[in-house]
DNA sequence: AACGACGTTTACGTAAACGTAAGCTTTTGA
DNA sequence: TCAAAAGCTTACGTTTACGTAAACGTCGTT
């Protein structure tokens, strides 16, 4: 049920007014990920999507925070620690405390990923220093076999 | 044992020139490792230190080698990917093919390193955002808190 | 001689992040 | 209408990267 091609059904009362809903094969093949995947993040509580009887129903904010998970993923941060980041983008708690909690927080996190640049920028660097040695290697090889 | 302040033994005839030797425990300290992980990493290949009967003597190839683990893992590889980072790093199969499969590898590498980036950056652009709207809105508490 | 510090091997335990399968309900295209 | 397709829950399996512990060897010191 709940297809890609969303069938503009017969339901004429419907509780959502934004149109952007998708089933959990819509975003699973948007990002590139199973089905178990997803129920997995909502089990760690990393996504909550509504409920239309026992099928999930995602929305924007949805896939918002699966692109966080996932960036998260990529620069190999746990589940636990895009938690974090996705409770930095939700718009809740917002007492002064709490506000000021969450920019130290962010601070935090600014340090450990600009520190993470800066360990991209050696290997790089060191891989760039040695392609070029390989490549002169190489060309050593070429002559000799010439 | 084999202690930090290398006892100058009374054995004359040593058989490595380099002074550059450092017990398990050394090598575990100044990585801020434990022994077991490096005993791990030998299991799965990333490291081959010498014996001197049982025991395990690391130099500064294997140093060089850890740093390349340790970087790896920071920015999210597994260890087997930083297996193939160590393995470029060794001077061995220097026949043609191997060094131009090792140059596309290299590439390869440094494409996925470059992408790793543009997601730090993403994610580092989302995050000063985010900070410059919680600090607006925490100044916004203030004035009405006055 | 004995003890503590360090080393070794072997082996079982664990947390994270899903994969995989079973068993059941609901939806839908032919 | 009816079987395939999609969804759900529950639960056990798997890989990675070590932690933890047992059981033992070997110095050097007391």
């Amino acid at each position: 049920m709940e297809k890609s091609t969303n069938t503009v059904s017969s339901q004429i009362h419907r509780e959502q007014i934004s149109r952007d809903v998708y089933s959990i094969r819509d975003l699973a093949e948007d990002f590139g990920v199973t089905t178990r995947a997803l129920r997995f993040y909502e089990e760690r509580g990393l996504l909550r999507p509504q409920r239309k009887g026992l099928n999930r129903v995602y929305n924007a904010a949805d896939k918002v925070r699966l692109t966080l998970i996932l960036r998260g993923k990529r620069l190999g941060f746990t589940l636990d620690e895009s938690a974090e980041l996705i409770a930095m983008y939700d718009p809740s708690g917002n007492n002064e405390g709490q506000l000021q909690a969450l920019i130290d927080k962010i601070h935090d996190k600014q340090r450990r990923i600009s520190a993470q640049k800066r360990e991209i920028d050696l290997l790089l660097g060191d891989l760039e220093a040695w392609e070029k040695r390989s490549i002169k290697a190489l060309r050593g090889l070429r002559r000799r076999n010439r």
